[in-house]
DNA sequence: CTGCCCTGCCGTCAGCGGCT
DNA sequence: AGCCGCTGACGGCAGGGCAG
């Protein structure tokens, strides 16, 4: 395995999501959440085999620290009708203005970046890593899947989210904004229900979906990419060959296309993410003092 | 200059979930 | 049930920085 590419991915996310981003909730009044990101993230300069399965946990729990963290302060900061929204109180001014007062700072709310589900999943890691020491590395990808349970597409959850809180992210646009620089003859990404290679090396769709337009050929794009048959024209073995390597070779080039668009959304994600982490922290320290100061007029003088 | 490490990006595979 | 899109995981490559 290339170890670099394994330490590339644990340094790069775990490093960038989990310690930089937590860390920079601790300087505020964020209590201290490095248990877990922290934690995961020395394991993970331990064990070889054990890197993988950690890393990834840690990395994901990153993301869902963040998500959760997000989710936590929107129902702090909203309206106070949601679920598990904060008390609400009423305080009266030496002025005689009433004003409403959310519980921000008392509510049951021991790090914004903590959730139990969270916690759960990092116990049950580290009871992994810690009995299967030796017999490490065979944590089998069912385990690995249950723990690292699946999550809505980040398209999905970024809109989710820019719906509740309108104005601090944007949502990530059906298609691509940022892709306006694309060279003319790299291909805009169609997503062709069926697409057949034509003469000029033209995959054309048969719907009405855009074209998706090959790359100059020199590109590498499929040599094996045949002229599509009707499938009920497809007689000799070479010719369901030709189809099998047809469909291969489209399924690739798909999932090429898949894969960066995931990856540029992924991105997108986590960028949003530390922008509302940024926001929010501002609102927190906004907040914190705001109650300062109330309780500054609300509360007698000592002295 | 060379070797090593880090980082970023890419292509591919595997598996899940939604859709038809 | 099969297809298809999405995404985690993995391995590879290129480029930059740095120490020897």
């Amino acid at each position: 395995m290339s170890k670099c590419g394994r330490k590339k991915y644990i340094r790069t996310n775990l490093r960038q999501m989990t310690m930089e981003t937590i860390e920079s909730h601790q300087d505020g009044r964020v209590t201290d959440s490095m248990a877990e990101g922290g934690s995961a993230h020395m394991q993970t300069q331990t064990g070889q085999n054990s890197i993988p399965t950690l890393a990834q946990a840690s990395y994901r729990r990153g993301l869902m620290i963040l998500q959760e963290s997000w989710e936590k302060k929107v129902s702090v900061a909203g309206s106070g009708t949601g679920r598990g929204s904060p008390d609400v109180t009423l305080v009266q001014l030496p002025s005689g203005q009433t004003i409403h007062v959310q519980g921000v700072i008392q509510t049951p709310q021991p790090s914004v970046i903590q959730s139990p589900q969270i916690q759960t999943v990092q116990v049950a890691t580290i009871a992994e890593t810690d009995e299967s020491a030796e017999s490490e590395g065979v944590i089998d990808s069912h385990k690995r899947r249950e723990i690292l349970s699946r999550r809505p597409s980040y398209r999905k959850i970024l809109n989710e989210l820019s719906s509740d809180v309108h104005g601090v992210v944007p949502k990530i646009e059906e298609e691509k904004s940022e892709e306006e620089g694309t060279p003319p003859n790299i291909a805009t990404m169609a997503v062709p229900t069926s697409i057949y290679q034509t003469s000029t090396g033209q995959y054309t769709a048969t719907g009405d979906m855009p074209t998706y337009q090959i790359p100059a050929p020199t590109t590498g794009l499929p040599q094996g990419v045949v002229m599509a048959a009707s499938p009920g024209s497809l007689h000799s073995p070479q010719q369901l060959a030709e189809e099998a390597t047809r469909k291969r070779e489209l399924r690739l080039m798909k999932n090429r296309e898949a894969a960066k668009e995931c990856r540029r959304r992924k991105k997108e994600y986590v960028k949003c993410l530390e922008s509302r982490v940024a926001v929010l922290e501002v609102q927190n320290k906004k907040l914190i003092e705001e109650l300062e100061t109330l309780r500054d007029i609300c509360s007698p003088k000592a002295d």
